[in-house]
DNA sequence: TCGATCATGTAATTGGTTACATGATTGC
DNA sequence: GCAATCATGTAACCAATTACATGATCGA
């Protein structure tokens, strides 16, 4: 879904600036979707030429003027369109998998110390969206929470995920220590240990 | 991690054509991540001249000469850095998310569709993933098998959860049966059911 | 003979980002 | 006096896509 069709979604429930858009932007959506001004002002300005919003400037002195964006009859048809698009699955991009694909390529000791780094990242994120909790609860309705609770089982999973990996690759680890241990011991049986 | 870097680590295990890269592609990273010629071709010309690849062209008759890259120290060490670069932890770009933020304004019949049709399309994923196994067992190195299984549980994961909004909106739907029972048989007691 | 595979590339477009530029008002 | 909030926008840039353009060779 491209930032129009999200922006015509708010504009839905009620007529803003680009100013308050940018904000229920950032409030309902900072888990998985980032949007700058720099694509909300000019993608209002291209909507308004195209008729799916009504602009309205309300002057104000000193402070620069306040443009209202209202939703129009071909901006709501046109929402509703994008709201029940065919699917295009998209493929996860994700930095992490592209580097463990070329993990070969590092020092041993290099691997569990990345993918513990972003493992820790991950598990960040997951903090951040616990703390917004009672937040979204005030705020979101049905559909929303489900979002959200999308959201927590999302990072959930890719923190046991991830976790997964790093058990792996300790693992390799110690295998390593135990090899290395036999070639001291001269092939003694030994267990696996620090 | 950007097309570049990747195409780096490819040529860390071998010098090659943008063709054969293309290839390379879209046998490993299939799942998550595409490229298309349109992108590797002007990277390969801008690493030519940052250094970073060595070109020899491979003289053919009739069919266009080869190209053929070969990874450079500077490639080697721009390679090995970016593969240790701090992380940053990238949002996941979804779209079904954004439309189920949205799903009051779509007919109570259409969101349960909606949201079966994204679980089709994950599903489908998913079973592609399993039918590569082979091959990918076949040419893969740890590292890289890693990333595969990494993917099957990410797949997994997202079928369950979107399966367990699935859930939630039938149970919307029964409700909503349920209510429009009791309203035609004026408040009599009835189970959930079709 | 037709489709797949080998092989290269450009041009236009998309959909964004970051940084810059401006400036008043309000609360600590 | 300074930071935050309100409020608008542009310009340069980036990373990538799609569609277009070309053409040989090989196997069924």
């Amino acid at each position: 879904m491209d930032i129009k069709s999200m922006l015509l979604g708010f504009l839905m429930r009620g007529s803003m600036t680009g100013y308050e858009l940018k904000k229920k932007f950032t409030i309902s959506f900072a888990f998985f979707s980032g949007v700058s001004y720099g694509s909300i002002y000019p993608a209002l300005k291209k909507m308004e030429q195209e008729g799916l919003v009504a602009l309205k400037v309300e002057i104000q002195d000193g402070a620069p003027n306040r443009k209202v964006y209202t939703i129009s009859e071909a901006g709501r048809k046109a929402f509703l369109e994008a709201l029940a698009a065919p699917y295009v699955i998209e493929k996860p991009k994700n930095t992490f998998l592209s580097r463990l694909f070329f993990f070969a390529d590092l020092a041993p000791e290099e691997r569990l110390a990345e993918a513990n780094k972003h493992l820790e990242s991950i598990q960040e994120v997951r903090k951040n969206l616990k703390a917004v909790e009672s937040q979204i609860k005030g705020r979101a309705d049905r559909y929303q929470y489900l979002c959200y609770s999308f959201g927590v089982r999302y990072y959930d999973d890719l923190v046991r995920n991830v976790s997964s990996i790093v058990r792996e690759l300790e693992n390799d680890e110690s295998d390593q220590d135990v090899r290395s241990s036999k070639r001291r011991s001269q092939g003694a049986k030994k267990g696996r240990g620090s």
